[in-house]
DNA sequence: CGCTTTTGACCTGCGC
DNA sequence: GCGCAGGTCAAAAGCG
């Protein structure tokens, strides 16, 4: 085996899709992978020509070459779809906030909630969901606006209210199943406020709000799977509307929720939690593992420019990635999450117009 | 003392 | 209208 590939801690697959809003730290990583194809066709069988198998490699590799190609035609149209669909989106947001807006004090509060009644308008704004299941407007985010409009009526309000919920994302952890605790650290400070025991699940859920800040709209509920009680169910609803926590010292690495003997309990493993899933929904959860492949993964790309001793065995890595790749292309499951991975990226990697 | 978790009660939405 | 289930509140207790 290549002691390179060994040496390598994970084989994260920094793809991208050469959208226009690259930036200058991202671009050379980008042609660096638009180059590789022809970098194998031209140089890597020069000295095998005289093999047998190399018109059946080449062959094979030509037709990689030509699904790869088409993949990449796929995921410009991709890209370019998702660009038209999100200025639609921004588009309608904006023609919504600028409508006429109702907020609390416009009365529509259910007025049996006789603990509402006597909450202030800091307490209304710091729980915006009571407001006919809304979010809360915050630091440019607009993410459900719309949901604030035409709610004295009843039918049209409930019809909005189901459109246009907080944006929910599903966060899966591996769990020790003898730690007990439902704490998912993702980097954000969170409170408890409340666990229910739901009927579809013997497993408690808890419910998190950030304490991040106050006004935060975030909310996460946690529970073990019901399949696999190894495995905890993160649900986020809604969107930080501030920027992540400063990361705490490992001494104090829970999940910043104060000095309980469960949060105790929950700092034992050191390990950062294995997310076997993450929603691509949801740009402002933190994934430092991920950005930390990037980097490593910039780093490579940048260094491909070396002397000529190291050519041979940069040939070498170049066809087992194509190998692999032909190998994980023929993977539909692997194709599901590559979609998945995909848009993900496509969210990060686009500019914000917001 | 301030912050957090715990936990029973309360509220709301939904299906029948 | 009623009952159920999920979600939230808030007082009490624990912890550093």
């Amino acid at each position: 085996m290549d002691p390179w590939i060994s040496s390598q801690p994970s084989l994260s697959l920094d793809l991208h899709v050469g959208l226009p809003s690259l930036s200058r730290h991202q671009a050379p990583v980008a042609v660096a992978m638009a180059k590789p194809k022809v970098l194998v066709e031209e140089n890597f069988l020069q000295p095998l020509k005289k093999e047998p198998e190399v018109a059946a490699l080449e062959t094979e590799l030509q037709r990689m070459s030509e699904e790869n190609r088409r993949l990449a035609e796929t995921l410009t149209a991709m890209a370019a779809k998702y660009e038209a669909l999100r200025s639609q989106y921004t588009e309608m947001v904006a023609g919504a906030t600028t409508g006429p807006s109702s907020t609390s004090e416009g009365g529509s509060v259910s007025p049996s909630r006789k603990r509402k009644t006597s909450e202030s308008l800091d307490t209304a704004a710091a729980h915006p969901h009571h407001l006919h299941g809304g979010q809360q407007p915050v630091g440019g985010l607009a993410a459900a606006p719309a949901d604030q409009m035409e709610c004295t009526s009843g039918e049209p309000c409930k019809r909005i209210r189901e459109e246009c919920k907080p944006k929910v994302s599903k966060l899966y952890v591996h769990a020790d199943p003898s730690d007990l605790s439902l704490v998912v650290k993702d980097g954000y400070q969170w409170r408890k406020y409340g666990q229910k025991v739901t009927k579809d699940n013997p497993c408690p859920r808890a419910y998190f709000r950030c304490s991040f800040a106050p006004a935060c709209p975030v909310k996460k509920k946690v529970q073990r799977s019901a399949d696999d009680n190894t495995i905890l169910v993160a649900t986020y609803e809604g969107e930080h509307n501030h920027a992540q926590p400063a990361p705490a010292p490992v001494s104090q690495a829970h999940d910043g929720s104060g000095a309980s003997k469960n949060a105790a309990a929950a700092a034992k493993p050191p390990s950062p939690p294995r997310y076997a899933a993450a929603a691509p929904a949801a740009p402002h959860h933190p994934q430092p593992q991920l950005h930390r492949q990037h980097q490593q993964q910039d780093a490579v790309a940048m260094s491909v420019g070396e002397p000529v001793a190291a050519a041979a065995s940069e040939l070498i890595r170049r066809n087992l990635a194509e190998q692999m790749a032909m190998t994980l292309t023929r993977d539909p499951s692997f194709k599901a999450a590559l979609v998945t991975a995909l848009s993900g990226r496509i969210l990060e990697l686009s500019p914000t117009k917001d």
